[in-house]
DNA sequence: TTTGAAACTCATGGGCC
DNA sequence: GGCCCATGAGTTTCAAA
């Protein structure tokens, strides 16, 4: 599985917008259409590509509020980590999670309407999970940056 | 620029996947495809929908890894600040950005190939924005977690 | 005014060179 | 990888509620 020059650039871009036809990202890359059709298509049935997914503008679509949360855990019970792990993903508000060196274990993205959706999450997270140890919460008052995109180098040695 | 309930399906739908076609969105929601489309272009037009981008699996995707930042800085200077906030728009490896309360007064999500990336970053973000102050990383050492979704809570009550 | 249906246009996906 | 043809989705228009 190895992606090539052209896969590499192919990436950047239907990361930035996943609409443009096979026909423009040909030009770009300087393929044919069916070509780019073909590595498309490769990309995502070897789950290079996960999914493509339409991107909300928070003030547009419920003006949520972002909480940046670090997680410490009790470290001794490391079946209960994965516990953690597991209903962190099942919970819709968690937009992202991540396990991290230093002194939090976990930090969190969530995006809730208001403080009491938050606060009632927060409140299951300590509850259904008894190892969760404490947590601390910075609320967002601005979202500078928001995307999922990993810049892949386009350089030509492949 | 009202969302009504079957907007806020729609939306929570396309989050989810956005290749969905609309006679597929229709049967979902229970309307004609015609509306659907009708609706998903306003929904683009006015913004609510920013763009549709392809979501990559970092571990097929040239393996970068995630870095939690917290940055502080002299708050002295408003200037400053929008002037960070333009900066770390602008870096493609910052993925993330949030101006948040607390003690840290941004919190990033970088991704990176390598720690040499990131040193660099970092080398540079301190040196172009004179006010940053400190920054402590946290280097993720799993993603649990990873997406844009803004849950739309869909109660009837337009 | 907004929805549903039909005609049209064009991108996509297959097979072949 | 590029070319061509068939299929299917997106777009526009129009009629109806």
């Amino acid at each position: 599985m190895k992606l090539d020059r052209f896969d590499r650039q192919l990436l950047n871009l239907v990361q930035e917008d996943a609409t443009q036809t096979a026909e423009r990202l040909a030009e770009k890359v300087g393929l044919s259409p069916s070509a780019i059709q073909r590595r498309l298509r490769r990309l995502r049935e070897e789950g290079v590509i996960v999914r493509d997914c339409a991107v909300l503008d928070p003030k547009k679509a419920g003006r949520p509020t972002f909480f940046v949360v670090s997680v410490q855990v009790e470290r001794e019970r490391p079946e209960l980590l994965a516990q953690l792990r597991e209903w962190l993903a099942a919970q819709e508000h968690v937009q992202q999670a991540f396990y991290v060196t230093g002194e939090a274990d976990f930090v969190l993205i969530i995006a809730a309407h208001d403080t009491e959706t938050y606060d009632a999450l927060m409140a299951r997270m300590v509850q259904e999970n008894p190892h969760v140890r404490r947590f601390t919460t910075n609320v967002a008052l601005s979202v500078v940056k928001r995307g999922l995109t990993i810049p892949i180098p386009e350089e030509t040695d492949d």
